[in-house]
DNA sequence: GCCAACGTTGGC
DNA sequence: GCCAACGTTGGC
């Protein structure tokens, strides 16, 4: 019974606000790189805000100069938010426990898998290196976000989802045409004082800043969109309690 | 542990 | 393609 999966509906993507989320990481070792057929779409959507950045780096200069700019190709930087669990639970007999600590223990970048929902898994898709994410503990005593990453590799296969032995292995993705992605991040910062959920459901109440924001919206996502308003407007919340460590 | 809110499966 | 039954997420 524990399977995972996320099954039917392959690719289609794109339609975003209708599905909903899948769950978190879990860390298991992965060979970064390969290529991935980015086949279907990755664009995840996002239906407000955000000038998303357009993949490809077309147009977009426009926003080059309001938002701060990713490295290489020029294109804006795009916000993102990204659950874990920091207390131990056990799936397939492993233990999928992941916090900001963790994190901030690696040495090298670490690969975000274990997404096995489509919605998640195009965000991941949608990611580019530079892009900055929250992390977020969920399923625990005290959910919010409590520090922040960097997204360093854009996304490649998950192979953890090949390993039977890993805690989401998936019999339904072949080696030769990867269902799930990951992407590999690295620490950034640890807040001083983390944004408990209980709090960021009050900045999203009608009329307030977050109303919009995605993983309040759906809240079963583990991996969503964040505004670049939202993301300096929490920013501006750190700040006020006392900033981040690194 | 409960359970609301969702996602997936599979019969028809 | 519909939808009932079942599984999962994750706050509480």
């Amino acid at each position: 019974m524990v399977k995972r999966k996320a099954n039917k509906l392959e690719e289609n993507s794109n339609t975003p606000d209708l599905r909903r989320s899948t769950r978190r990481k879990q860390t298991f070792p992965t060979p970064a790189t390969e290529e991935v057929k980015a086949s279907e779409s990755d664009a995840s959507q996002a239906p407000k805000s955000e000038p998303a950045k357009s993949k490809a780096a077309t147009k977009d200069s426009a926003q080059q100069s309001t938002l701060p700019k990713c490295e290489a190709d020029g294109t804006a930087t795009s916000y993102w938010l990204m659950k874990a669990e920091p207390e131990s639970r056990f799936e397939r007999g492993v233990d999928v426990k992941f916090s900001i600590d963790d994190l901030a223990s690696r040495t090298e970048p670490e690969p975000w898998d274990g997404i096995r929902n489509y919605v998640a898994r195009n965000n991941l898709r949608a990611m580019k290196k530079g892009d900055i994410a929250f992390f977020y503990h969920s399923n625990c005593k005290e959910p919010g976000i409590v520090g922040t990453m960097e997204i360093v590799q854009e996304h490649s296969p998950d192979l953890s989802a090949h390993n039977s032995s890993a805690p989401y292995y998936d019999a339904s993705s072949k080696p030769d045409n990867p269902k799930w992605s990951v992407v590999h991040v690295k620490f950034r910062s640890k807040l001083k004082q983390a944004i408990g959920l209980k709090e960021l459901k009050e900045m999203g109440k009608s009329g307030q800043p977050l109303e919009q924001m995605q993983v309040l919206k759906q809240s079963r996502l583990s991996v969503s969109r964040v505004s670049p308003a939202e993301f300096q407007y929490l920013m501006g919340v750190v700040k006020e309690r006392g900033g981040e460590s690194n």
